[in-house]
DNA sequence: GTCTATATTCCGATAGAC
DNA sequence: GTCTATCGGAATATAGAC
C-alpha cells in the first residue's frame, strides 16, 4: 500500500492512454512497452501477462472510483450536479480510468464488467439518499450514463451537444426539485 | 434494391450474433463463415474483406433506422415512450443491429461511429419535435443511451432495475407533460 | 531489472482446384 | 459458388544473455 511502484504506474498509465486513444486492439504489450519507454520484456517483468496488466489497471479505477463517492457527498454543489458534471467532463483522472476501463468489457467482460457494475451501484446509493425517490435516482443516473456514453462517442464524429450547464439546470429543475 | 441476396443476409446474420454474443475479437472472418455453415473462401467470394463485412452490417443498420424513425412518429404511445421502450428493449432486430455496430466503434471507429452519429441525430428531431424543447428532447434522448448501455451491461453482470414502464411512465410525468 | 531472440498461435487474404 | 492450402504479418509469452 504504502511502498511507491513507480514502474508499474508509468506502465498502467502508458496502458491507459492507448487505450483510450487508439482501442484496446492497439493497446498491445508491445506498444504499451514502448509508450512507458522500456521494452516488451521490460513490461513482462512487472506484469506477468496482459491480464496482469488489466488487473492492475481495475485496480486503480475501483481506488478513484470510491474516492469519489466521498467527493460526491461532500460536494458543495450537491451529488447530483457533482455527479452528472464529472459524467461528461474529460479532464479527470476517473474519468480516464472509466473509459479505458470500458475498451476492456468487450474481450475482459469478466474481470471488467464486474468492476464497472459495482461502481455504478456505488453512485446509485449516493443519488438515491439524495434525491430521496428510487425511480428519479435511476432516471439521473441513467441521464449521466447517456451524458458518459456520448462523451465517448463524441471524439470520433460530431455532438450537436447542449451545453452541460444548461443541462444540469435543468434535471435540477424537472427532477430533483419536483414535488 | 430487389433482388434477394440470401447467402449473403445469411453471413450477417452470423456476424451479427458473433458480435453480441463473443464481442469483436472473437468475430473472425473464420468464425463467421463457420456459424453461417460455410468455408472461409465462401465468405470471402460475397465480402471480399472484413471491411466489406463491417459496412454491409452498416447498411442494414442505417435501413433499419430509417424504418424506426417512421415507426416511431407513428406510434400509438407516442414517440417518447416509444423510444424509452425499445431503448432498454432485447428482442428487436434495431436493437441487435445497434449493439453489434457498436461493438465495431472501436477497432472501425471511422465507419462504424459516423453511422451511429446520424442514427442519433434522426431519433432526437422527432424527439425535438415531439416535446418541443430542446434541452428536455436531449434530457429525454441521454435517458435512452443509458437505457441501451445498462441493457448490453447487464448481459455481463447482475442488475438493479427499475421496471422500464415504471420508468417511463415517471419521465412522461416529470419530462414531458411539464410546463 | 531490462534487453534480444525465438517459439507458438492466429488472423486476413490470395491462389487455384473442383 | 464453394472448397482447401498457403503466404505474410502480428500478438502473447518464454528463455536466456547482460
Amino acid at each position: 500500500m504504502s511502498r511507491p511502484p513507480v514502474a508499474r504506474k508509468k506502465l498502467l498509465d502508458a496502458f491507459i492512454r492507448i487505450l483510450i486513444d487508439e482501442g484496446e486492439r492497439a493497446a498491445t504489450v508491445e506498444a504499451v512497452a514502448a509508450r512507458a519507454g522500456v521494452s516488451k520484456g521490460g513490461l513482462l517483468y512487472h506484469f506477468g501477462s496482459k491480464d496482469a496488466l488489466v488487473d492492475g489497471l481495475l485496480d486503480l479505477l475501483s481506488e478513484a472510483a470510491e474516492t469519489d463517492v466521498v467527493a460526491m457527498r461532500a460536494a458543495p454543489e450537491g451529488p447530483v450536479a457533482h455527479y452528472l458534471r464529472t459524467s461528461g467532463a474529460g479532464d479527470d483522472d476517473l474519468k480516464d480510468l472509466y473509459v479505458a476501463a470500458s475498451r476492456l468489457t468487450q474481450e475482459h467482460g469478466r474481470l471488467a464488467g464486474e468492476r464497472l457494475a459495482a461502481i455504478e451501484e456505488g453512485w446509485y446509493e449516493v443519488l438515491a439518499e439524495s434525491v430521496g425517490d428510487p425511480v428519479r435516482a435511476k432516471i439521473i443516473q441513467l441521464i449521466g450514463d447517456g451524458l458518459y456514453l456520448n462523451s465517448i462517442l463524441a471524439e470520433r464524429a460530431a455532438q450537436s451537444s447542449t451545453p452541460t450547464t444548461e443541462l444540469i439546470t435543468a434535471v435540477d429543475d424537472l427532477i430533483v426539485r419536483r414535488q
